[in-house]
DNA sequence: CGTCGGTAGTTGAACGTTCAACTAAATCGA
DNA sequence: TCGATTTAGTTGAACGTTCAACTACCGACG
């Protein structure tokens, strides 16, 4: 069966072209302020955020990978980094023999102190500074929405 | 100076995560269509498809590192891998003895064609289909507004 | 109890990006 | 016209991600 392409119209295009040049372009900005300014990329950074909200600092592998919205693998790789760089160690699960626990160390912890004042500073300056309060709460439901429909399908 | 660092607050918290997931996710989602049907990430589709655009379908470098956004050291690892599967050719500039000219060959174009139905039909199920005209109005200014000011600073 | 399908996590290779260093040519300024 | 600065582009190494294959364990059903 031939199904004709419905292309993008013109404003969808422009639409499509500016999401794709803000989103990038925002993630890049503070993909770079965080590497330059604490040494890790924005992927490592939430890792640690995550791992810092967490009861006791501690997080099973397959929830942070979920949470964090990474594979298995690349989590696996991320944190034998951070292990490596000292901020996060890793426990064996007392419940399932096959599971292992994040823990975020006191100097990953003081090291993500160090770091968050400087990065939400970033997104403040990248982002919500340069949007208007409707504009934010459009982008929040708009989000919300797009973030649904993902997990959907 | 000591300077108070302004925290976001619950609704910005949330505000950013959401937005976070779910531009990483439609990213994540076009990206692993395009490099299952067409075997390319999704940088390198833009590449060709600014290319298909441009006169003669040919571009300098720089240029085109500009309008994709990417650097000029990953437009150059880019353009090396697009020139070895045959889609992409580089010349020499006949005005500028540094330049190149980066020209999308036949084979090229022909995979663009080939991969471009799927990846606009991505858009729209990730993207266009799930909003409302408004909020992809929304979304457009939003959108432009963000890119303008990353230019900016 | 045994075994069979699913789940948790890791590994190494291939890939794509970043960063800094580099070559070469254009441009600017005296 | 000579030298200094800037611009164009490439290169290789280090880094981070993906993908597929793998080990080990859980849970369910006979």
């Amino acid at each position: 069966m031939v199904v004709m392409t419905r292309w993008l119209n013109p404003d969808e295009q422009h639409t499509w072209r500016a999401f794709l040049t803000a989103s990038r372009g925002v993630m890049d900005a503070l993909d770079r302020e965080l590497q330059r300014d604490a040494g890790m990329p924005h992927a490592y950074y939430e890792i640690l955020v995550r791992l810092s909200e967490a009861p006791e600092r501690r997080m099973r592998m397959s929830e942070l990978a979920e949470i964090t919205g990474s594979s298995r693998s690349r989590l696996s790789h991320a944190v034998a980094r951070l292990e490596a760089a000292g901020w996060v160690r890793r426990e064996d699960c007392p419940t399932d023999r096959r599971g292992q626990v994040a823990h975020l160390t006191e100097a990953g912890f003081q090291t993500l102190a160090a770091a968050a004042p400087g990065h939400v500073e970033g997104v403040r300056r990248h982002l919500f500074d340069v949007l208007s309060p409707a504009e934010v709460d459009q982008l929040r439901r708009i989000s919300e929405t797009l973030a649904a429909h993902l997990t959907g399908s």
